[in-house]
DNA sequence: CATTCGTTCAACCATATGGGTGAATAACCT
DNA sequence: AGGTTATTCACCCATATGGTTGAACGAATG
């Protein structure tokens, strides 16, 4: 059954991976494993601060996990979270072809009263 | 192999679906089938005008179709780019998979050379 | 203690976004 | 032609976003 989740959370999920860049750092992490935000930076041709932001709006968002440990903060990918995006869409679909199946009923049934 | 689709298509079609109003207008129109720009701002407690800039955001990332008859402009959501957010899901998962069994491997193999 | 390392915080900037209002366009109906 | 209907366009506004730089903080290390 389809998981009402949060508007806002499937928001903000969807947010974080509609920049290219976030896009980039799930793919990257879903390859490497956990890395460190200055691993991460050393990928991209930008700040470390704007990679660190970056990484915030995942981490808010739940698409990664943060172990601090020590000075390192492992940032991980959260496969979760990413499923409600597939939910959402599963419900959406469902929801069309419901009513192309609906349409489709009253389109084919020899009801002579139609028209 | 990862379909690598247009890398802005693909955050376009995120951004879009990560506002709450134009996901409601989709499941709108998934449910109601097309509807004009009129009616589809009955449903909303915000201005003909912000209800059209949403509409646009969707028709430009794909998600909606537009069918101008004569004055009306017949909205209809486009479920077709929505598997691209799937895709890409799909695609992650498989990445961060692919790593997993290979860690799994590695840990599981009765190599004496591991320390 | 001073330094270096890893990271974030704070401030700043340009641009995008989501909202609004009012005018403009275009087509239908007297 | 004039009015109504459907929709967009052009602005305006507040806030968010993505980027920058420089300072700050916390912890390891010489």
């Amino acid at each position: 059954m389809v998981e009402r989740m949060d508007d806002d959370s499937l928001s903000a999920i969807l947010k974080a991976a509609s920049d290219p860049t976030r896009r980039a750092i799930l793919t990257l992490l879903a390859q490497q494993g956990p890395m460190r935000v200055t691993d991460i930076h050393s990928q991209f041709d930008m700040s470390l601060n704007s990679v660190s932001k970056h990484i915030k709006v995942l981490e808010q968002a739940g698409l990664v996990k943060r172990r601090t440990e020590w000075r390192e903060h492992m940032i991980e990918v959260e496969m979760g979270p990413m499923s409600h995006i597939d939910a959402w869409f599963a419900a959406l679909r469902s929801i069309w072809e419901l009513r192309l199946e609906a349409l489709d009923d009253i389109l084919t049934k020899d009801d002579p009263d139609n028209d």
